[in-house]
DNA sequence: AAAAATAGCTTGCGTAACACAAGTTATCAA
DNA sequence: TTGATAACTTGTGTTACGCAAGCTATTTTT
């Protein structure tokens, strides 16, 4: 994905496809979500190349996704971290896992079932919602907004 | 992104990766929520080439994420629609432009902004959910689904 | 203390996907 | 019937991806 094809679109969705690079970046967040955090874990779940994978990291790193220290007991390791705004990825994320559980495994196929830690309470799907009653899709309106010039 | 590569990952997300191909795809698909649905509609709105235009509209056919007629009052004219796969997309295609906006753009400078055309309303930000409660991202768990062998 | 293993990262090189420009065909408008 | 439009297709670079191998700094093993 070249970085500056998608700039001059006034939309936040391209401005965000653009910064989360491809999708290694999804695929990484999922695995630090499931407490994989370090490069040969990442490497070993994925089988991601070495290459790719480490300009990955760097980039994640310097576009504030990921933070990244030295493990304290093993001075060879780093540890990877989300920070808030890696984390503020996670619903785009669930959403996706779900809509290929549901358009690709098909239900009661799903290799992987998300839940919640605290409750043991299976996750909702992902629901667009105003006013406290769910939207469908074809019921958005896009508006201009003030971010334009 | 190679298409075989992410196949043997037992993860949904990865299948999804996978059928979406590239960025195009989301952007493809929001052009088609806001209304935009021929093939120079898409190239105006987007800057695509035309042969990634053409070539990923086919796929997204074959994949059964859109749908393909001629225009009733206009033979030349090919009419793209979502199918309820498409539509489907909107949850995680949403999340991660309300992460653009928050993240990327920041609070107050949206380009666009997102309401329910019936009432009006803003839409909310996309929640994780579970038992009728918020789930915040380090609480979520990642359970062996009946999808694996 | 020397040798082997491990972790993270880099380099070299081939391939495949991407993207610009130009051309093609079918339909429609003047 | 001439010109414009819509939706592609083809040809040709260029870029980015990805495998394999190598490198350096730690840590573990003997």
């Amino acid at each position: 994905m070249s970085r500056n094809r998608l700039d001059h679109l006034p939309c936040s969705l391209a401005r965000a496809l653009d910064e989360a690079g491809d999708w290694w970046t999804f695929l990484i967040v999922r695995d630090l979500l499931r407490g994989i955090n370090s490069f040969d874990g990442f490497q070993s779940s994925l089988g991601i190349a070495s290459n790719i994978l480490s300009r990955r990291l760097v980039k994640l790193c310097d576009d504030g996704i990921l933070s990244k220290r030295k493990d304290a007991s093993d001075g060879r390791r780093m540890r990877y971290a989300l920070t808030p705004k890696g984390e503020a990825l996670a619903p785009s994320l669930i959403a996706l896992m779900q809509w290929g559980d549901e358009w690709i495994s098909g239900r009661g196929r799903e290799p992987v079932i998300l839940a919640d830690k605290r409750t043991g309470g299976q996750l909702e799907p992902i629901r667009i919602r105003a006013d406290g009653a769910d939207v469908p899709a074809g019921e958005i309106e896009f508006r201009r907004g003030p971010g334009l010039a």
